[in-house]
DNA sequence: GAGTGGTCTAGACCACGGT
DNA sequence: CCGTGGTCTAGACCACTCC
């Protein structure tokens, strides 16, 4: 295999990072960018290359006329996916999420879906749809759409066990770029009251995602119906 | 008032900026760092300083050996401080927004802020209520706090002709590092319906935010009420 | 080979915070 | 005052793409 020789400050990275997170805790003071340029034998900008992508990912914070410092891990930002997983969020508020697989079908892109999703009419899809449920109480209705193309051979028993992100990494090496979410507020319809057991006409979250991979592909389009008075969807932004 | 001095890299972000929305289109080609570096009479590293910012708030691509070429501007995904804010959001679906300041008032923190902003009780506030409209028609009711120790002698003219943002960049050197939001789905109260200009007990989206600047310090935290048929909030992610 | 972005150096001055 | 991070310069070599 042929080795990636890693620049001088992605090494540095690798080596704060390890620094960070084996031997330091939070509020403590890193060396300054003077020092840790004597110490690694490398130019202060070199060394600031390292500390600008340290301080992007979460991993520290700066102040000026003050020093560098290692930043709270908890308060710290994860990345994409958990910002908008499910699973992950569900998570993080300490309940337990379990997802059911209501159906998986192929079908052929329709016109509407051909424009959200930038690809060619009667395309070749798979449509699932999902309920989503935290501690056992009914929390949202999932309906995916996905490119059979990209997504050849999907089974429901791979989706059984695993999250949506998860089978897209192991089983089809897609690494998503992008997502991005539209939100609004409506009535639910008597459909979705029903699985979502609340009364006809109660206000439900209306959520459009749509994913780009690394190749700027769109690899999901899913339309999501929450519950009120359950669902409280979280986003972070960070400023880089 | 305290001028703030932009630093080289900011004029050059902003000179970019205003060139790559209004003369140039998706796909065109930038001149090299080299000729910017000449053109604008500095470093070749002062041009990438800007180009790395635009390129994270994706305006630009880059590739190795070719260029550096404009995004496309539909998919592109501005800065934070756009993708929370309403005076971007409406300008990029092409509506024209407009502010109206219902009041500014001081008052002291009472026990929930002092948990939501992690303020002691009585801390003194600043609280501001506005109405956000675009094209005439009312869309939300933004509901703010602005810790007073950071905001001194903060005024209704400050606030009427420029954007939150800006007021905090300009009059108060305030980075914003990280926002908090929550979204949720509710019926609106009577009150709000009066001033939406809605049927009371439409369904309407709300949304709580909660912003820090780079000193980790909480200097917004605010609550909307958005009418469910009229407002789309969109949120960008990207995978650094 | 020519031109591009990516990395790197060794300096410099500034603005800020704490002493 | 000194030490910190923030900005800036004027070079250099590399890896890559296209011709």
């Amino acid at each position: 295999m042929r080795q990636y020789k890693m620049s001088l400050y992605e090494q540095i990275i690798d080596l704060l990072q390890d620094k960070i997170t084996r031997k330091m805790q939070p509020d403590d003071k890193l060396p300054s960018e003077r020092e840790l340029s004597k110490t690694y034998g490398v130019s202060r900008n070199t060394i600031r290359l390292a500390l600008d992508k340290l301080l992007r990912s979460g991993y520290i914070y700066r102040k000026r006329g003050q020093g560098t410092f290692v930043a709270n891990q908890k308060e710290h930002l994860a990345d994409l996916s958990s910002s908008y997983s499910f699973t992950e969020q569900m998570k993080s508020l300490g309940r337990v999420p379990n997802t059911e697989l209501i159906y998986l079908a192929s079908m052929e892109a329709s016109k509407v879906l051909t424009e959200s999703m930038n690809l060619s009419l009667g395309a070749p899809l798979y449509k699932l749809k999902r309920l989503r449920c935290a501690d056992g109480i009914p929390m949202l209705i999932e309906r995916t759409f996905l490119p059979a193309e990209i997504f050849q051979g999907l089974t429901s028993e791979r989706l059984a066990n695993h999250s949506l992100y998860s089978v897209m990494k192991r089983d089809y090496q897609i690494e998503i770029e992008r997502a991005d979410e539209s939100f609004y507020a409506s009535l639910i319809n008597r459909k979705d009251a029903k699985r979502l057991n609340v009364p006809k006409g109660s206000p439900c979250l209306n959520v459009q995602r749509i994913t780009y991979d690394r190749q700027h592909r769109i690899v999901e389009y899913t339309m999501s119906v929450a519950r009120g008075d359950q669902f409280i969807y979280e986003v972070h932004h960070v400023n880089s």
